[in-house]
DNA sequence: TCATTAAATTGTT
DNA sequence: AACAATTTAATGA
């Protein structure tokens, strides 16, 4: 995608968006390119914007004091993001990077409340995009305390690919086994093993830096496996 | 464009 | 945690 006005053909809340409201979205929402590795927002920075994904692919992360990474999320084309601290008026507790160059839509925070209050749809949207993230939670802390590593693993990929806009094909993401380590809770070599048994079992193809999963219900079905 | 080198990532112990 | 092997990215001819 290039355009905010094609990122918002097909985002399913803007089409039953009064029309003051989506002219203002198309008028107030700027297109922001960030190169690759350049910062969408930073840890500690006001929350003035919402975002959106146009192209690329951005991670949302935290970086220890040691230089460790810890992702909590990839998001796609057609992925929003940021709702939660913006609603809190907060700064961000979290630093968002781009892993591709990519092209963010930048909704200001007034306009997110105008249509939190005057938008039925978009009040419902946010509160399924919410409801989805706590059920992914859920299945993260399930996963975190009741299985073994494998399973584990398999569901931290589910978290990156599992977005309700997911178009299907390039499930692909640029994710090393080391950051994919720090974000199930589990070792280099035991996130290595796992991905090996997933490939061997034809669930995702994996590459140097990037996994490719090629049968999301079959890893569903992994990760969802309690032993 | 190709060869060399450095850095990052993976595979194994 | 450490080490070797492999892949990618960067550099310069």
């Amino acid at each position: 995608m290039n355009t905010i006005d094609e990122l918002l053909r097909t985002t399913s809340w803007f089409h039953e968006l009064p029309p003051h409201l989506s002219e203002a979205l198309g008028n107030e929402a700027r297109l922001v390119a960030i190169e690759a590795n350049g910062y969408v927002c930073r840890r500690g920075e006001p929350s003035h914007f919402w975002f959106g994904v146009v192209d690329g692919l951005v991670k949302v992360c935290n970086t220890a004091s040691d230089g460790r990474v810890m992702t909590f999320a990839g998001l796609p084309p057609g992925a929003w993001f940021g709702e939660g601290t913006v609603l809190k008026r907060e700064r961000w507790h979290y630093d968002a990077t781009a892993l591709r160059p990519s092209r963010m839509a930048c909704v200001p925070s007034a306009l997110f409340f105008r249509m939190l209050d005057e938008s039925t749809a978009f009040a419902r949207f946010l509160l399924e995009q919410v409801n989805e993230r706590l059920g992914q939670l859920m299945a993260t802390v399930q996963s975190d305390r009741l299985t073994e590593p494998s399973p584990r693993v398999a569901n931290c990929l589910l978290a990156m690919f599992n977005r309700q806009l997911y178009p299907l094909g390039n499930a692909e993401i640029q994710l090393t086994q080391e950051e994919i380590g720090y974000l199930s809770g589990v070792t280099r070599q035991k996130v290595n093993a796992a991905v090996r048994q997933m490939e061997a079992q034809g669930l995702l193809s994996i590459s140097y830096g990037r996994v490719t999963v090629t049968d999301l219900d079959g890893l569903r079905r992994f990760a969802a496996r309690v032993s």
